[in-house]
DNA sequence: TCGTACCAATGAAACGATTCAAAACTTGGA
DNA sequence: TCCAAGTTTTGAATCGTTTCATTGGTACGA
């Protein structure tokens, strides 16, 4: 065999229309069950497989979604990414996956090809601020979704975890377990997700009137910074250590974690307690098994789907903005100190 | 502005022929600088677009290629699909992303939604058996190249890392590091990797006449599993300990390391060596930074994708395998133990 | 026997690009 | 001025579907 088999060779192999081919793959109900079996059959035999550029030119549109996003590295966005797919699929859509690296480059490349390819919707997680170009895409019938990042209603559709939230959860848990001094250790407040994070912590400490938050800026969000941060806090005396430390990742509160352990000048929980954010798969394996906040993924690339759905159906679409909350994680590293 | 503009209303804005802006779009060299100029600004007033599903039903295929990956949350093959995007951009191709989630119905879903897209070829790391399937596709004209997997050279293209050379490394590198007595932590030596990285390390160890290897097996390749495997070692008495562990992956070898640094009994590296496989991120950031076996994922993506357009170029295609040797990193988990 | 519904099957037109033989220009030399 | 050779431009044909107005059949009641 050397071609591959068209609609019209199987018509003609089952001696029917092509029409009939085309209704027997879109519309079975409409063809007789006699033809039907013989159309199946010639598919069958010819190993037949529809040509999707040629159905896509003739409806107008793909049946793909396209997905954007900073990092498929990050565990974060590889959750969103498999939730959406399966999203996704169920109602017969697949997702192209692009991953822009937080490359603005990289990120127009990827909206330029998804444009060729007539996709249904884009799902973004922007680099910059390209909301013109969006803007622009939906002109032209590609609807858009924000996928962890607030939008302006009027313009976007969006999904977002909200981190003050999450922030004022973590914190207000270590206050409930009987901790008054805290810690908030977080990267620079440019990244807006350790600003609300620690906005949120702010918030809880104001509650309690013999609460403290101490603000301790580390050198990135990884394992290494929080394990220098963690040093800092080994050498002062036990009466200058908080009760209680919020990380503003798991990375840093790992190796905050380490630091304290390494020593054994420090218990956790029992001297101080930790808590992180993000719930990595590494949280809950840490030598003391590392509370944490979880932010709802799978309903993040769930929703995002939806979202977009809605958008693509009716044509005076109404934006909606939808923020999860996150979910508390407790573990051992915030456990109650044994009474007394 | 209601319909996306097409070529056509290009070539009536700039009052040109339709093959005309195809021309400037394909071959500029074969337009005079006056006209190309006028298309070009028409293309931009109209904010014309090429149509992707036009272009390619006319020449027969797509400029993208599908990769089936096991699990896109494993840093493996995320690198490897960030490899082989690149090498794939380099070329003018983009790559469509499927995780099959190592299972088999949804590893078919994929084959079809590719087969139906007419990529121009398929990267998989294959969940079963699927190459008789995958046969098929060859005889319509998709070839494939098979990631991770040895193949029959008689029936496709492959690459691989070679595990045995991977294991003899980790193995040889404690034996150099003058370890005697070794261990080898691992999960069912049913998974291929763990039996062939055995497997090398057994050839190491054959090579020393006074060294001994003993076989730990684990519950699974988790920190959890290395931890109970670490939890055992240390309730033996120091004589019985060995000198040099080497684990299935680096999981299973932070596993262990938490065990014997939280117990404090025994230090590493003077006591115990450790080594584990794979080079995460978290190997650098371990409480004693762990030296590992790095595969050359980025090189697996790129060499797949060119062992790809080989077939897609040639039409009697030979079929090649491509196996690399692994890298040995080593860290502080392994240092030699201070003179005396 | 005819007319009316209803159901199935037909096949030409359309989607928007690329291709390529043919037509229309240029250019330069005689 | 004309011709030849080279360069640009043209536009009809084509790719493989889906769509839909039309045709062909069948069943039933009058």
């Amino acid at each position: 065999m050397n071609r591959t088999a068209s609609i019209k060779d199987v018509a003609n192999h089952a001696s029917v229309a092509v029409g009939t081919v085309s209704n027997v793959l879109n519309y079975p109900d409409r063809v007789s069950d006699r033809t039907k079996e013989r159309v199946l059959r010639a598919i069958d035999e010819l190993g037949f497989v529809r040509n999707d550029a040629a159905r896509q030119l003739r409806v107008g549109h793909s049946r793909t979604i396209g997905l954007i996003v900073l990092d498929v590295g990050n565990p974060f966005f590889t959750s969103v990414v498999r939730a959406a797919e399966d999203a996704a699929a169920l109602q017969g859509s697949a997702v192209l996956l692009g991953d822009s690296g937080h490359n603005a480059s990289r990120e127009a490349n990827y909206v330029d090809l998804f444009q060729e390819q007539r996709v249904q919707g884009l799902l973004i997680s922007p680099v910059g601020d390209i909301t013109d170009r969006l803007d622009l895409l939906r002109e032209r019938g590609i609807p858009t979704v924000l996928v962890d990042r607030l939008a302006d209603e009027s313009r976007f559709s969006s999904v977002a975890v909200d981190d003050d939230a999450g922030g004022y959860l973590a914190a207000r848990h270590l206050l409930d377990t009987g901790r008054r001094r805290l810690a908030f250790v977080g990267g620079a407040t440019s990244i807006r997700q350790v600003a609300d994070r620690l906005q949120g912590a702010r918030r809880a400490v104001k509650e309690e009137p013999d609460a403290t938050l101490e603000i301790l800026t580390a050198e990135g969000m990884t394992v290494l910074a929080g394990r220098s941060i963690g040093n800092e806090l080994v050498e002062r005396g036990p009466a200058e250590l908080p009760e209680g430390i919020f990380c503003a990742n798991d990375l840093l509160a790992l190796g905050v974690m380490q630091s304290l352990t390494m020593t054994h000048t420090f218990r956790i929980p029992e001297d101080v307690a930790l808590i992180g954010y993000d719930d990595i798969d590494f949280a809950v394996s840490a030598v003391v098994p590392l509370s944490s906040i979880r932010q709802p993924t799978e309903l993040l690339g769930r929703t995002a789907i939806e979202l977009l759905s809605e958008e693509v159906e009716s044509r005076n679409p109404v934006h909606r903005s939808v923020v999860f909350t996150p979910e508390l994680v407790v573990r051992q590293s915030t456990a109650m100190p044994d009474a007394g």
